[in-house]
DNA sequence: CTGAAAGCGCTAACAG
DNA sequence: CTGTTAGCGCTTTCAG
């Protein structure tokens, strides 16, 4: 058990290896009898082919890596790492690949990995460090960047959130819900905030509301708390909070500061993490679809393998979760 | 670039392919020079033995598959996923190993995966189908369960948590801060839970503290508003909830009732999911430290592999995070 | 301490 | 449609 080998197979079957390797593979051609009876063979005396031979000769390893940021706070907040997990292994089991986990990505040395394993493609979350990226064109396999706002290469893929869109529906939403005064509170220096600005400012030019208001603070619950504080001494109705977090801490202090939300200012936040929904109250949320980002990825990686025409650059759609911070029954 | 093998560095070295090879594996003697030489050159010319053809030849295939239960709420609300992750794949970076994960675990036979992928151990989290523990039994490399209760395997090893011990120490906690009248609130059907209702009742009678209480409901935030609507109307002062999403919901029941925490109220919940940090007041909870067990279990598996001696079942410690549902000042 | 040679289990021509 | 055979790149005896 276990040691059975593709010449046992050919044995007990009469058949030739390659025939056995064949009908493995569904090469050739042959009889539809035959591979029945092969199959058949296998199945019964639990027969699988070993990988590191196939690999050896062939150099399909059925193997996709991933790489992560691991000490991204915002990428473990909101559970990404997990969502993108599990799209991407239920995608790849359909064709039964597997999924390894890139160790230690500072150190480590793409290339070298991926020649190592003979990856059959690279999903990479995250912005990488630009030192990373001259090696990377050196790999002729296709790799796949999931939210990667740094760097710009040719030839491989990119998928990312439209955050422009998000933060312009966030703010619409809130205008048809009756706010007139409608501010927008994020970070400096994060590229996904500058974008979801961008789409605030439109959004509130679309809706002829008036003159634009920014709060900058750190991305934290206490940057929130700050800004809460001097947010509620103002008239904003209406709040755009380019990070959950952030909203979490606006929220505590204006209901500290006697306001009450969403009557008196209504929120939407961003990446729709799992606190949203414990918070009082619950927060509503711009989700950035990570499952769908997951199974994009793993689509482009097929396609490309496959010699296939394809989009290098796919936007997600981001939905945006209705909560008690903008509707008045939760 | 890439396509070096070890016969390109044999003979560039001007050293036989075996020496080579001993070299990289550390085997064998040659002087220390020699190492030197070889070092260098593969370090110069950027070469990386293939896994693929060391996997077939020495069935040593540097991998260690994992296992999830996807479908596992809890495991998915406290990111117990990527705490284990995170912690696994450093550990077994240090030895150059990398960490493939299982799909489609529903259906996927673990044997032949193993098999197929030669790898050379297993980590499971959670609970497993009865009828998966069989064929489990017939793999002979190191499997480890991480906070499996059902199973029983002879064999194999187990890294669980002490939940009594968890029930046991919130609830001291709790007298300790001078609660009166502790309770206790649950799920049904749920083994931990009922682990750490043991804990509780233990600690109550060390503390010579009257009759328990216990409240059971769906372990879900819904089932914590309706309790939480019902305990507001006690006397209780003090609360060991087996959940930190049923204690959301409890504290935003008590919040509605006129209650105040910490100060009418202590609550302490399990499982320190990221959102304690987000409620008003922040959540304090036992954490189930899933990084320890991570660690723990790729020692296990490297132990076995090495064959030492080492404990096959072992209980990583708990240790609670006190936030502002218990202590006055935050 | 070093080298030659025999596989590991499979795929991929190439004949038949 | 099927069988033979030569590798894939490395480890591992076993002589030297």
């Amino acid at each position: 058990m276990g040691k059975l080998t593709i010449k046992d197979i050919a044995k007990k079957s009469g058949f030739s290896v390659s025939t056995v390797s064949n009908v493995i593979n569904g090469k050739g051609k042959c009889s539809l009898e035959t591979q029945k009876k092969i199959f058949h063979l296998m199945e019964e005396v639990g027969y699988k082919p070993n990988q590191a031979a196939r690999t050896l000769a062939s150099k399909k390893s059925n193997l996709i890596g991933i790489l992560f940021p691991v000490e991204d706070e915002i990428f473990r907040k909101n559970n990404s790492y997990q969502k993108i997990v599990n799209s991407v292994t239920s995608e790849l089991s359909k064709k039964s690949y597997d999924l390894v986990i890139g160790n230690n990505i500072k150190e480590l040395d793409i290339l070298e990995w991926a020649l190592k394993r003979d990856l059959e493609g690279i999903i990479i979350i995250g912005d990488l460090d630009i030192s990373k990226e001259k090696e990377l064109k050196k790999i002729n396999i296709p790799i796949v960047f999931i939210d990667n706002y740094k760097n710009n290469l040719y030839g491989v893929n990119y998928i990312n959130s439209d955050d422009t869109i998000g933060g312009f529906n966030a703010t619409e939403i809130l205008a048809k819900n009756k706010c007139k005064n409608i501010a927008f509170v994020g970070s400096e220096d994060i590229e996904v905030h500058s974008r979801r600005y961008l789409g605030y400012q439109s959004a509130l030019i679309e809706s002829s509301l008036g003159e634009e208001r920014l709060y900058l603070d750190q991305p934290t619950y206490e940057g929130g708390l700050a800004l809460g504080e001097m947010i509620s001494k103002t008239d904003i109705d209406g709040l755009c909070v380019a990070s959950d977090i952030m909203a979490f801490g606006i929220m505590s202090s204006l209901l500290k500061n006697g306001k009450k939300i969403p009557e008196d200012i209504k929120i939407i936040g961003f990446d729709n993490i799992d606190s949203c929904r414990y918070t009082t109250p619950t927060l509503s949320s711009v989700d950035l679809n990570f499952s769908a980002k997951g199974i994009v990825a793993v689509q482009m990686i097929f396609e490309e393998i496959e010699g296939k025409f394809f989009l290098r650059n796919q936007s997600i759609d981001l939905n945006i979760v209705l909560r008690g911070s903008t509707v008045c029954k939760n």
